[in-house]
DNA sequence: AGCACGCCGACT
DNA sequence: GTCGGCGTGCTC
C-alpha cells in the first residue's frame, strides 16, 4: 500500500505547531511548492493556510487527518528565500508561523481570495474623456469602474478588466473616436526602457556624499550594512537617490522603509520627480486593494521601487537589490503588538540572505547601530555638515528654576519669541503632551479625576469639553463640581498643548498660532493643510507634540523651544535617555536654513544634568558614547539581549497564579546564564481594565537566551494557567511599559 | 483565535 | 421546566 502524502500546513492561529493534512490526490509534486496557499478544513470551518512541507510522515494516524480542500495558488507567491525569512522571524520572535506568514500577505490574499491582478501586461489609456458637451458617454456601472481605473496614465490591468474594457467599453469609445468626438486610446505599455530610469539630472554631491554613494555602489551584489549618519539638510536623500539609481540600472528593485509615510510626502515626491520607473506605496492609510496591488507589483517586478512602512518589509520582491531604512532609530520600526518584530533587524537578515546592501539612515543613530559600527559589523558613512554650508542650530539650556513661568513659558523665552517674531521669522514650540492639562484636581479636598480602568489621571480636553484617558481612550463629560466634596473648585493642573495655545493667543495677540497634535489634525488632509499654511508664511508660531519631531522641515523657523525637557529625564526605562537625546536633536533639526541658522532653547530645572550637558556641549555622538558606557557598565543592551514576558488579566490573581506555576518551570529550563527579573507590576499596573505584570529575561549570549525561550514557550503553551491570562513575549523590547 | 460543549441562574 | 452565562478544551 502506498503511503499517503502529508501536507504540513501553517495556519493563522496562535498555536505553535503545524497541522497535517492529506494531500489532494494525483497532484504534481513538481508544481506544488512550499509557500502556496491552501484552503483547509479547520475545526468547524475552513481556513487559508500555507504549505510548509510535503512529507510521508505524520504523528497522527492517517484516519485522523482531513484532506486539503483546495490548492489556491499554482505558484507560491513567496520565493523559497522569502518563506525561509518568515520562518526565521517566526522562530526568532517566538510567534506562530502561520500568523507570521499571514502578516506578510495583503488582507484579501490572506483570506484565500484569488489574485486581483493576473495579467502581467500593462496598458496605457491616453486622453480619455475629451468629449464635447453634446456627446457625453453613457456608462454602465461596470464601464464606469473600468473608466475610473484608467484615469491615471498607466495602469496595471487584470484579465477581467481587460475583457470588460474590450467587450463593454471599447466599442463605444471606438465609435466616438471615429466620429472625432473623443480622443482615447488603449495601448499596451512597452516594458520600460532601462536607459530611461531618470527624469532629471542628479545633483552634484559634496565629497562626503560622493564617498557614501561610492561605498554602497561598490558593494552592490554583496551583503553589507551601512549606517548613513547625517543631520537634517546634510543631503541624505540625494545619497539615497543616487544609490537607488545604480540599483535600478542593474535591473533590480529597491525597498525603502520609513517610520511614517504620511509624514514624508516630500520624499515620495522626490522619488517621483527623479525616477521614471513605477513606484509602489505601502502603508496603513491605503485601502487593502491599493496595498495588494502594490504588493503584487513588487512581487511580479512591475514596480521598481517600494516606499513603505514597517509592514512593507515582508513584501515579496522579484529582484531585490537594496534596502534603505530611513530614520533607523525610530521605534515605530518595532511592531508593538501581536507579532512584535523589528523591521530594522529583519531588514538586515533579509539583506544578508539575498547578498545585497542595506543602508540605515539617521541623524541620531540608535545606540545599537553605533555599537555595531564600533564592532565593525556596520560601515559608517558620515555626512558631517548641512549641505550648502548651512550652519547647525545652536542648542542652549534655559534654567527656569525660581523663574516666573506663565503657562509653561518663562519670561526669557517669551522675550526670545518676541525677538524672533519681530524679524518676521517663525517660532516652533514643542510640548509632548496634548490636551489642556494632565490633571483635574479639587482645590478644596484634593480629589483627582482618575480613569476607572487605568492607573492614570484623566486629561482635560477643553476643545471637546471632555476628560479623556490617554491610555484606554475612555472619555467622560467635563465635571463642573467635585464629586467628592461637592463644594470645591476643580482646577486644571499641569500643562498641555491646548493650554499653551490659549496662553500664546493672549501673549501674542496679533500673531497667528497653529497647534499640531493628534487632536487638531484628526481630519483627513488637515495636517497637510496646516503645513502648507506654515510654509506659505501665514503662521507665526507653531506649537505641537512629538509629531513635529518627524520629517517636516520648516525653513523659516529660527527659534525652537522645548518647553519641558525635564519630563523625559525621569523614567524607569533605560531607553529613555537615548529617546530624549534623539528627540532633542530631531526637533532642533526642524529649523533654519543656510542663511538663517536656528536656535534651540530647552527650558529645564536640571541645567546640570549630565545627559543634557553632554548633548549640548559635545553633541549627539558624545552623548551616545557615554550612554553606551553606562549600558556596558549595567550589562544592558546592546551588551546583553532581552526578552520581556507580558501578562495581563482582568482578575489580578490570574497573572499571579500564572507566574507561580511558571516559576518552577523557569528554574528547570534555565540552565544557562539567563537572568530573570520579576515578575513585577508593569509601570502602569492597570490599563484598560487589565492588571499587567511582566518578567524580563536577560542574557549576554543571544543564542542561550533563545534556547531558553524556546523551551519556555513550549511549557507556557501547555500551562492551564496560561489560558486565563493574555500573555505575549517581546523579543528585543524597545519599550518596557 | 474561534467554536462547541458543559454545567448553574432568571425567565415564558 | 428552558435560555444563556462564560469556564474549558480542541483544532490536523
Amino acid at each position: 500500500m502506498v503511503k499517503p502524502l502529508i501536507f504540513k500546513v501553517a495556519l493563522p492561529v496562535p498555536i505553535y505547531r503545524l497541522f497535517d493534512y492529506l494531500a489532494p490526490e494525483g497532484i504534481n509534486l513538481d508544481m506544488i511548492k512550499p509557500g502556496v496557499r491552501l484552503e483547509v478544513p479547520f475545526g468547524k470551518g475552513k481556513k487559508t493556510g500555507f504549505l510548509i512541507e510535503i512529507s510521508t510522515h505524520s504523528d497522527l494516524s492517517t484516519d485522523k487527518l482531513k484532506p486539503v480542500l483546495r490548492i489556491l495558488d499554482d505558484k507560491s507567491l513567496l520565493s523559497a528565500k522569502e518563506l525561509r525569512l518568515l520562518q526565521w522571524a517566526s522562530h526568532y520572535y517566538h510567534h506562530p508561523l502561520g500568523e507570521v506568514i499571514s502578516a506578510a500577505f495583503p488582507t484579501a490574499l490572506r483570506q484565500g481570495k484569488a489574485l486581483a491582478v493576473k495579467s502581467e501586461k500593462r496598458y496605457t489609456l491616453t486622453e480619455l474623456g475629451q468629449t464635447t458637451d453634446n456627446h457625453t458617454l453613457k456608462r454602465s456601472p461596470k464601464q464606469q469602474s473600468v473608466f475610473d481605473k484608467f484615469q491615471s496614465s498607466t495602469h496595471y490591468l487584470s484579465d477581467t478588466d481587460l475583457s470588460a474594457w474590450n467587450n463593454n467599453w471599447r466599442p463605444a469609445v471606438n465609435e466616438l473616436i471615429t466620429k472625432g468626438l473623443i480622443k482615447a486610446e488603449l495601448t499596451e505599455t512597452k516594458p520600460s526602457n532601462p536607459k530611461a530610469i531618470i527624469r532629471n539630472t542628479p545633483l552634484i554631491c559634496n565629497p562626503q556624499q560622493q564617498q557614501a554613494i561610492d561605498s554602497v555602489y561598490n558593494t552592490l551584489g554583496q551583503f553589507s550594512v551601512f549606517l548613513l549618519e547625517g543631520v537634517t539638510g546634510s543631503g541624505k536623500t540625494e545619497v539615497y537617490l543616487q544609490i537607488i539609481q545604480a540599483v535600478l540600472e542593474r535591473g533590480q528593485q529597491v525597498l525603502i522603509l520609513v517610520p511614517e509615510i504620511t509624514l514624508t510626502p516630500q520624499l515620495e515626491e522626490r522619488f517621483k520627480q527623479r525616477f521614471a520607473v513605477n513606484i509602489a506605496l505601502s502603508h496603513s492609510k491605503l485601502t487593502d486593494k491599493q496595498r495588494q496591488i502594490a504588493w503584487l507589483q513588487m512581487q511580479q517586478g512591475v514596480c521598481s521601487i517600494m516606499l513603505g512602512t514597517r509592514s512593507a518589509l515582508f513584501t515579496p520582491i522579484k529582484k531585490l537589490g537594496l534596502i534603505i531604512l530611513d530614520e533607523e532609530h525610530d521605534t515605530s520600526f518595532k511592531q508593538q503588538e501581536g507579532f512584535r518584530f523589528s523591521a530594522r533587524d529583519i531588514a538586515i537578515v533579509r539583506a544578508k540572505q539575498l547578498l545585497i546592501p542595506v543602508v540605515l539612515g539617521s541623524a541620531t543613530p540608535s545606540l545599537e547601530s553605533l555599537y555595531n559600527v564600533e564592532k565593525q559589523r556596520y560601515q559608517l558613512l558620515h555626512l558631517p555638515e548641512r549641505a550648502g554650508s548651512a550652519l547647525a542650530p545652536v542648542l542652549q539650556l534655559m534654567d527656569i528654576r525660581n523663574k516666573r513661568i506663565q503657562e509653561g513659558l518663562s519670561e526669557a523665552l517669551i522675550a526670545e519669541i518676541h525677538k524672533t517674531l519681530a524679524k518676521q521669522e517663525q517660532v516652533l514650540l514643542f510640548l509632548n503632551r496634548r490636551g489642556f492639562a494632565p490633571t483635574l484636581i479639587c482645590h478644596s479636598c484634593g480629589w483627582v479625576a482618575r480613569c476607572q480602568r487605568c492607573d492614570a489621571n484623566m486629561v482635560i480636553h477643553f476643545d471637546a469639553a471632555h476628560l479623556k484617558c490617554h491610555h484606554c481612550g475612555q472619555e467622560q463629560a467635563l465635571l463642573k463640581q467635585c464629586p467628592a466634596c461637592k463644594a470645591g473648585e476643580l482646577i486644571p493642573l499641569g500643562l498641555g498643548t491646548e493650554r499653551v495655545e490659549k496662553a500664546l493667543a493672549e501673549l501674542f495677540k496679533d500673531k497667528v498660532t497653529v497647534r499640531l497634535d493628534r487632536d487638531s489634525t484628526q481630519g483627513k488632509g488637515s495636517l497637510e493643510n496646516y503645513l502648507e499654511q506654515i510654509n506659505a508664511g501665514h503662521v507665526d508660531i507653531i506649537l505641537g507634540t512629538q509629531m513635529l519631531a518627524k520629517g517636516h522641515h520648516f525653513p523659516n523657523v529660527t527659534l525652537v523651544a522645548i518647553l519641558d525637557v525635564d519630563n523625559g529625564l525621569f523614567s524607569i526605562d533605560f531607553h529613555a535617555a537615548e529617546k530624549l537625546a534623539q528627540m532633542i536633536v530631531q526637533v532642533s533639526g526642524r529649523a533654519g536654513r543656510a542663511e538663517k541658522p536656528g536656535k534651540v532653547i530647552m527650558q529645564t530645572r536640571q541645567p546640570d544634568h549630565p545627559l543634557l550637558v553632554t548633548l549640548i556641549q559635545e553633541g549627539y555622538r558624545s552623548f551616545a558614547k557615554s550612554a553606551l558606557q553606562e549600558r556596558k557598565a549595567a550589562a544592558l543592551p546592546p551588551f546583553s539581549y532581552q526578552a520581556l514576558l507580558r501578562v495581563q488579566a482582568v482578575d489580578i490573581k490570574m497573572p499571579q497564579l500564572f507566574f507561580k506555576a511558571l516559576s518552577t518551570l523557569i528554574e528547570k529550563h534555565n540552565t544557562g546564564q539567563t537572568q530573570v527579573l520579576g515578575p513585577i507590576f508593569a509601570p502602569m499596573a492597570r490599563r484598560a481594565g487589565l492588571y499587567r505584570y511582566q518578567m524580563l529575561f536577560q542574557n549576554p549570549r543571544r543564542q542561550e537566551l533563545h534556547v531558553f525561550l524556546d523551551e519556555l514557550i513550549i511549557e507556557i503553551s501547555k500551562l492551564k494557567q496560561a489560558k486565563k491570562v493574555r500573555w505575549s513575549l517581546d523579543v528585543d523590547p524597545v519599550d518596557l511599559y
